[in-house]
RNA sequence: GGGCGGUUAGCUCAGCUGGUUAGAGCGCCUGCCUUACAAGCAGGAGGUCGCAGGUUCGAGUCCUGCACUGCCCA
């Protein structure tokens, strides 16, 4: 020390250097803790971000809060493993590749499977990184040694582990089900991957001919007035009536009297004159339409249901693209919406189409590609959900896994309970492939953990199923996978059960609660090392199988007008544009003070110039910091001035070491520090992040800024001409580095390179840990706190702005240096003003300070407190009325501050049920406002105010 | 249709278990280039806490209803 830092506060440059020195220095690689560990662990998955993702704010809202919460813990003296990875993002990266071999004017399926799948993995080695350099510029303190890719060999092998058990459980099957078909893609996709929407359609009534009937009764039917009487019709209603080509029947509800005499009969299937039954099912409700509805087995989940109750024929009339096929008859080769025109056309002219209306439905799309899905019938693979959700239900339920904030817990549990079979089988090229094969000579299906020979059965040639799996049926596997299961490792023994997993609420569902199932279900009987589980504090959770103890929800990220960020929008906001314009410190500390939880952030690049200012806020108090030890100790200069302290093994280390409390100021900081540091420490417990930031940055620029630098520049300044001590200001400085380096080490998760870069050059570079990511975390000392010290600096405080008031309102001019009197309530007050008396006079503008009676200081220009009554000496003309007016005002809300005061304190209830403290705080209070009334009282007689 | 949240200063938001006079940042107004910082300093204006009831000694905070608004699921 001290190092010379640049006049201005630069981002850009440092925070590169920093975020290369970390990776560089390996400070975040965690070797596997060796039997007989006994410090605590702290162990974080990394939700892996998709191989063609670009980071956006929602990645940065979800790093900054696991960044804090992990540098929190490191410097706590935790074995901090925080595991990053990538995710292969079956759909998205085959989409993506898709795009670019387009664009070179070739297509996958000529391609081939084999070659489309080599050019993947060649996309994935060149840009597949992409995002973690990004996470690097974030400063995101990963163990990069540890880096997965969720197709790397021993996570696909436990992937196959995992399908081959799951299959010989019994949890796996396999059957043609209706599944949520996306014709763009051409594949299955899950319930969750479908977005639903609300669009203006048409409902559409088409007539279906009754087979060998008349109309008994035509005048009574609404549905059939103005019909030929001959031919008796059920009239249906439907918004897809292209798919009235696959109908197989016509369903009516048994308790529906209108249709009593139909039961058993048959409709004519119009455009395709095939006769169908009508069937009587719950399907059918009286209050809806014409209370019959048609059945289309092969493209309708509820009709597929309905058609198996009685046993109905299923007809595909669509292919995997949404075209109509052969059994659509005259409509074959058209595409679904094409055939939709065309049907409507041909059944108006046919006299089939009745009715048409303005109808408001939910269409659910691709969450990807935005194509309607098709709900189609197909072969595909499910896992039996419902054993594997008790358990996972039960880990929260029994709070052996908690989740924050609490209201998503019975989310969780409601969708738990509400679970439907997940189809894991996905029709696409990119991807963990199925392992199972079929007999291509009986048919048989073979599921094994490599590829058989021949078919077990008949010995004939078997080949693998083509489709591949859902690409979160591997993600949820990674809380073990990545520590080595199926093997038992002793990674596994030490970090599982995670500690914590921070995600957004998106992928409760999709990630989260699929981890939890997976991870109760196959980590079974898992035990973590006994003397490390309880040194990190979980001695008390029975259930060592669950994916992690805590679950942290954060919110979502909205552009400033609350909109959610959206491509389409055009409102999305680049983090490393703004990261490049403010610096990552001020990015991240944004992010971090709106992050209260359970609310989303509505991004606004206002606070982040602010947080830019507050950085170089800090940037300058440590240029005057480095300025003064160098002239207070120039024979330090190359050595470094250490503050006292190291390494975080000195965890347990509380408060500020070395600091001696000589002056007012030095023990208020002191107790100020502890106290912030005290509320920091309880705000990242409960993941109150914002608290957390705001407090730093109140203690910081507030107090430590505003007060305490400002009140030991005369100490500092020894060689002044009023006579300074060297010895007084080797001690001042001697202080204010420590204290910074407290603050420093504070606000480090919050804001890790500015910190880093200054808490280096405090040392010159040479500490005692490699980085302040390595420090001990702050801790407070109750010893420390100190409430004399804030009570007599409050009362300092307050005369100091009591008098800049009287100045500005008097309009003296700036270096004016006025007298004041002052009369003091209590001796402790006067005697208070005395030994800070040259505080005072500088920081309030004061040339001198004289004790009168409390008649004099309290007359115009005057202000007064409970303590103390304060006058300006300085002859200028008073505008009488305004003054007068701003005194009646006054008076108004003191007269009315003491009913109301008052009338609580008679309240008989109020002072038996309140608790003391609120009692003798309200008394004191009313007394306090008394006195300010007496006193505002005879200033406004003074002035001849009149009442 | 079911569920969950929001409504506090001009703007963006805090206000945790009900407790003394509801806070911050930005913006606005006034004055300062006071040798750490004009990305700064000092001072100031600005709020019937969405509406209507209720519980309580006491409600921005708890309950009920309403209005507006957002999200999730079907």
């Amino acid at each position: 020390m001290p190092q010379e830092l640049p006049k201005a506060y630069e981002p850009g440059a440092i925070e590169r250097r920093w975020a290369e020195y970390w990776i560089k220095e390996k400070l975040f690689s965690v070797p596997t803790p060796p039997e007989g560990e006994t410090r605590p662990v702290f162990t974080l998955l990394l939700p892996p971000p998709n191989v063609t993702g670009r980071l956006h704010m929602g990645h940065m809202l979800n790093q900054t809060q696991m960044d804090i919460i992990v540098r929190w813990h490191r410097m706590r003296g935790f074995i901090t493993l925080w595991l990053p990875g990538t995710d292969h993002a079956g759909i998205a990266t085959q989409m993506m590749v898709e795009k670019q071999l387009e664009s070179e004017g070739k297509k996958r399926r000529e391609m081939g499977r084999e070659k489309f799948v080599e050019r993947v993995w060649e996309w994935k080695k060149l840009y597949g990184g992409a995002i973690l350099d990004q996470m690097k510029r974030l400063g995101a303190s990963v163990d990069w040694d540890r880096e997965y890719f969720t197709m790397d060999e021993n996570l696909s092998h436990a992937v196959r582990e995992v399908f081959v058990r799951l299959y010989e459980e019994g949890l796996i099957y396999r059957g043609n089900y209706i599944v949520n078909w996306c014709p763009w893609h051409e594949t299955a996709i899950s319930d969750l991957e479908v977005k639903h929407e609300e669009v203006q359609g048409k409902l559409w009534e088409i007539r279906y001919p009754v087979v060998g009937s008349e109309n008994p009764h035509p005048r009574q039917n609404p549905a059939w007035m103005g019909l030929p009487q001959e031919q008796e019709y059920i009239t249906v209603a439907t918004t897809r009536p292209e798919t009235m080509l696959g109908d197989t029947a016509i369903a009516v509800n048994a308790k529906d009297e209108r249709y009593t005499h139909l039961h058993g009969k048959k409709v004519m299937l119009p455009l395709m004159n095939r006769e169908i039954p009508i069937i009587c099912d719950e399907l059918a409700q009286p209050e809806f339409g014409t209370g019959a509805v048609k059945v289309t087995p092969a493209h309708d989940p509820n009709d597929f249901e309905a058609g198996k109750r009685h046993d109905l024929p299923q007809i595909t009339v669509m292919d995997a693209r949404g075209r109509m096929n052969e059994t659509a008859g005259a409509y074959a080769g058209l595409d679904r919406f094409a055939a939709r025109k065309k049907v409507l056309e041909d059944l108006r002219e046919q006299g089939f189409l009745v009715g048409e209306k303005d109808y408001t439905l939910a269409i659910g799309k691709c969450e990807r590609c935005g194509t309607v899905i098709e709900p189609r019938l197909s072969e595909q693979w499910f896992i039996k959900i419902k054993p594997l959700a008790e358990r996972a239900k039960e880990a929260v339920e029994s709070g052996e896994i908690t989740i924050v904030p609490e209201n998503y817990r019975t989310i969780y549990l409601q969708w738990m309970t509400n679970i439907h079979d997940w189809c894991v089988s996905r029709q696409l090229w990119w991807g963990h492939r199925i392992p199972a094969w079929t007999c291509g000579k009986c048919g048989e299906v073979i599921v094994a953990r490599s590829a058989p020979e021949a078919c077990a059965k008949c010995g004939g040639a078997v080949e693998q199923v083509p489709d591949v799996l859902d690409t979160w049926f591997s993600s949820g596997l990674l809380p073990f996978t990545t520590l080595g299961w199926p093997e038992k490792t002793r990674d596994q023994a030490v970090f599982y059960p995670t500690t914590l997993l921070i995600t957004a609420y998106e992928i409760l569902f999709f990630w989260v609660a699929r981890m939890i199932m997976f991870g109760c279900h196959f980590m079974h009987g898992h035990e973590q090392d006994r003397a490390i589980k309880k040194a990190s504090g979980w001695a008390e959770k029975k259930n060592d199988s669950v994916p992690f103890r805590r679950v942290y929800i954060h919110a979502l990220v909205r552009d400033a007008e609350r909109q959610k960020m959206s491509k389409t929008k055009g409102n999305v906001v680049d983090p490393l544009d703004v990261i490049e314009r403010f610096g990552t410190d001020a990015t991240r500390f944004t992010l971090a003070a709106m992050a209260a939880p359970g609310t989303d952030i509505a991004f606004n690049e206002s606070r982040t110039d602010g947080y830019r200012a507050f950085a170089n806020k800090i940037w300058n108090a440590a240029r005057f910091m480095f300025m003064n030890v160098e002239r207070v100790e120039p024979d330090r200069v190359g050595t470094g001035l250490r503050p006292v302290q190291t390494g975080s093994e000195t965890r347990l280390h509380m408060g500020i070491a070395g600091f001696q409390t000589i002056a007012l100021e030095d023990r208020w900081i002191l107790s100020r520090f502890n106290r912030v540091a005290k509320d920091v420490n309880e705000a990242l417990e409960t993941y109150r992040f914002h608290e957390a930031a705001n407090r730093i940055y109140d203690f910081f620029w507030g107090e430590f800024c505003d007060w305490y630098l400002e009140l030991i520049k005369p100490r500092l300044n020894f060689s002044s001409e009023d006579g300074g001590d060297k010895t007084a200001a080797r001690a001042a400085c001697a202080n204010l580095v420590n204290l910074f380096d407290g603050a420093l080490r504070l606000l480090h998760p919050v804001m890790p390179f500015i910190t880093e870069e200054i808490w280096q050059a405090m040392y010159e570079g040479k500490p005692a840990v490699k980085s302040i990511a390595l420090a001990a975390y702050p801790q407070a000392d109750e010893q420390q706190i100190d409430l004399a010290a804030e009570t007599e600096m409050a009362i300092l405080q307050d005369l100091i702005v009591s008098v800049r008031n009287l100045r500005a309102e008097l309009k003296v001019e700036p270096k004016v240096k006025v007298p004041i009197e002052v009369f003091a309530h209590e001796p402790m007050v006067w005697s208070l003003i005395q030994q800070n008396e040259g505080a005072i006079k500088r920081l309030a503008n004061v040339e001198n300070i004289k004790e009168v009676s409390q008649h004099q200081a309290a007359q115009s220009p005057a202000r007064s407190t409970a303590r103390f009554d304060v006058r300006v000496v300085y002859e200028r003309k008073i505008d009488v009325s305004a003054e007068c007016s701003k005194l009646r005002k006054e008076l108004e809300g003191i007269e009315r501050r003491i009913e109301v005061t008052t009338g609580q304190l008679g309240n008989p209830g109020f002072l038996s049920k309140a608790p003391q403290k609120v009692v003798d705080g309200l008394s004191k209070q009313l007394e306090d406002t008394k006195l300010l009334r007496e006193k505002t009282l005879s200033k406004m007689k003074e002035m001849g105010c009149g009442a």
